[in-house]
DNA sequence: ACTATATAATTGTATATACAAACATCACTA
DNA sequence: TAGTGATGTTTGTATATACAATTATATAGT
């Protein structure tokens, strides 16, 4: 495999994808994603659902296509996950004309400072792994390119 | 939300989860693979289609374990894959005792040129987005943290 | 040589996410 | 005020990936 324009990015370990945007933050998203389930398991919540609720917590009567902008997802995936939120009683949705408004029921509210100890157990965690000012510059690097993307 | 410890990272955009590592390399990944499909639409193949069928061409005979390995994903991935190519005409399995050899046929060969064309577009494309030398620094940074976690 | 363990691959099943279409409501304009 | 387009949400369906269990084969220790 040929990457032409990158020959001067010295490749690493012995995979040949290692210089493709596509391939490492596929890997890097994917090996990321199962540190944060690890993470969440004390909550029982996979962490899409975990960030979701948590949001809900912060800003009670957010509407789901902000949320969809603030987590990233697509509105569908968002009612998705309301929807596996509402079933295990942590959230509720009211709808008014075509907005809908969700809401944490205390059940969620009893679970935010849990949650707020994954979050920072994650952190630990992949800190511990990375270096703390490494992982920083690097998420900071990736959210730019996010932004331009 | 309060991300401990990172208070000395410029938040981003108004996402709440900016300097969150699993948030940002989730929504990273996303964006690179939407990126990436619409590049391999030319040849109608999903990127990781694309991903393991370019190695198959690189290496003939290769079995899935190893292609497990180079493209990261797990062996059922891989057999799942696998089974798609063959569907398409472009790979074929043969299987003596516990090993497999995949093989990429003619069609495939054919194919490959295209194949190449394809990572070349799409490199141009996220480059030109992001400048060839930082996206090259942000891949090498993001391999270095694969292999770590 | 026989058994226990390790390895390679596959299968059944589950989760996460997305796209496109449908639906409902709202806002604006002629 | 009727019609048209924009917006917010949901639904139907598809894709990607994984985990756990299974199957088949190979290897090593005694």
């Amino acid at each position: 495999m040929y990457f032409p324009y990158l020959c001067f990015i010295v490749q690493i370990k012995d995979c040949k994808y290692s210089r493709c945007l596509y391939f490492t933050s596929a890997a890097l998203a994917r090996k990321v994603e199962k540190l944060a389930t690890e993470s969440w398991k004390k909550v029982n919540l996979s962490p899409s659902l975990a960030y979701l609720l948590m949001t809900v917590l912060d800003e009670p009567g957010i509407q789901p296509s902000n949320l969809s902008a603030q987590i990233q997802l697509q509105p569908s995936t968002v009612t998705r996950l309301i929807e596996k939120l509402e079933e295990k009683k942590l959230l509720v949705r009211t709808t008014e004309g075509k907005i809908t408004n969700v809401y944490p029921t205390p059940k969620a509210k009893e679970l935010h400072p849990k949650l707020k100890e994954c979050l920072v157990h994650f952190y630990e965690t992949y800190s511990s792994l990375l270096g703390k000012e490494e992982s920083g510059r690097l998420v900071a690097a990736m959210g730019k390119v996010v932004d331009k993307l």
